[in-house]
DNA sequence: AACGCCGATCAATCATAGAT
DNA sequence: TATCTATGATTGATCGGCGT
């Protein structure tokens, strides 16, 4: 399976210091949110699918639910996806960023307490 | 829409600018490895040591620094080669060892 | 084979520090 | 001082790998 290779040309230059490596190709494809379903059918996929904003509301309901059970259900994620209109992927992947935040602030914040010790 | 933005709620990103040594490093580390500017979790730890900075911060340096890299890479030539000049580790597997003492002397 | 999670990363955006 | 640019941080979503 061809590779598309891009617009075939710039092969040339590869010693220079401006050579292109494979990392500066990767791209990522579009979110496939498809939240805007409500059209009416057809799948006109025409949903830009970008980065979706959630609402104030919702960020206050997902943390409340993170701080009751930092994992989900199928029932719990259903539920939730259908208080808080979005798609049971946005609130699987919600929780699943938000465990790595915690994860995060665990680790600086131990690094941190074991620097302080007895400070403050 | 309104401009109901966090307003004042993100009291968060209180952002300060690293120091010009540790960008310093960081960039030698980048273009020193131009070809996969992807630090392990060892070698960020190194660096945040020597830069004075948490692994986190070195792992967004890197993040931004490859998205902003290749949007425009014409715009980072001029430092690429600055920087390409001092540490000659090119392509071609980037297996590397004893990591010297690493001084930026001055010339 | 399909699905969830993890860890890393992407990519767009926010908000501020710095340059003009 | 106002405006534009450089840059650190945040975050919804993707990618590849692994376990169930």
């Amino acid at each position: 399976i061809p590779q598309d290779r891009e617009r075939g040309d710039e092969e040339a230059q590869q010693s220079g210091p401006g050579q292109t490596f494979d990392w500066m190709k990767v791209k990522r494809n579009p979110p496939k949110t498809v939240k805007a379903s409500d059209f009416g059918l057809a799948g006109a996929h025409s949903s830009s699918a970008i980065r979706t904003n959630f609402s104030t509301r919702q960020l206050t309901e997902l943390e409340k639910e993170f701080h009751f059970s930092k994992y989900l259900t199928r029932a719990r994620r259903v539920e939730i996806a259908a208080t808080l209109e979005l798609n049971e992927t946005q609130v699987k992947i919600w929780f699943q960023n938000r465990r790595m935040k915690q994860k995060k602030r665990e680790r600086e914040g131990a690094s941190a307490t074991a620097r302080s010790s007895s400070s403050s | 829409v309104m401009i109901l933005r966090s307003r004042f709620l993100d009291a968060r990103r209180k952002r300060r600018n690293f120091n010009k040594q540790a960008t310093e490093i960081l960039n030698e580390y980048f273009y020193s490895h131009l070809s996969n500017p992807y630090p392990s979790e060892e070698a960020k730890e190194e660096l945040a040591k020597k830069c004075g900075i948490t692994v986190s911060q070195v792992s967004n340096w890197f993040g931004n620094k490859r998205i902003r890299y290749k949007k425009n890479i014409g715009k980072f030539q001029e430092e690429a080669n600055m920087y390409a000049a001092r540490t000659a580790v090119n392509a071609t597997s980037v297996s590397a060892h004893g990591s010297q003492a690493n001084s930026p002397s001055t010339p």
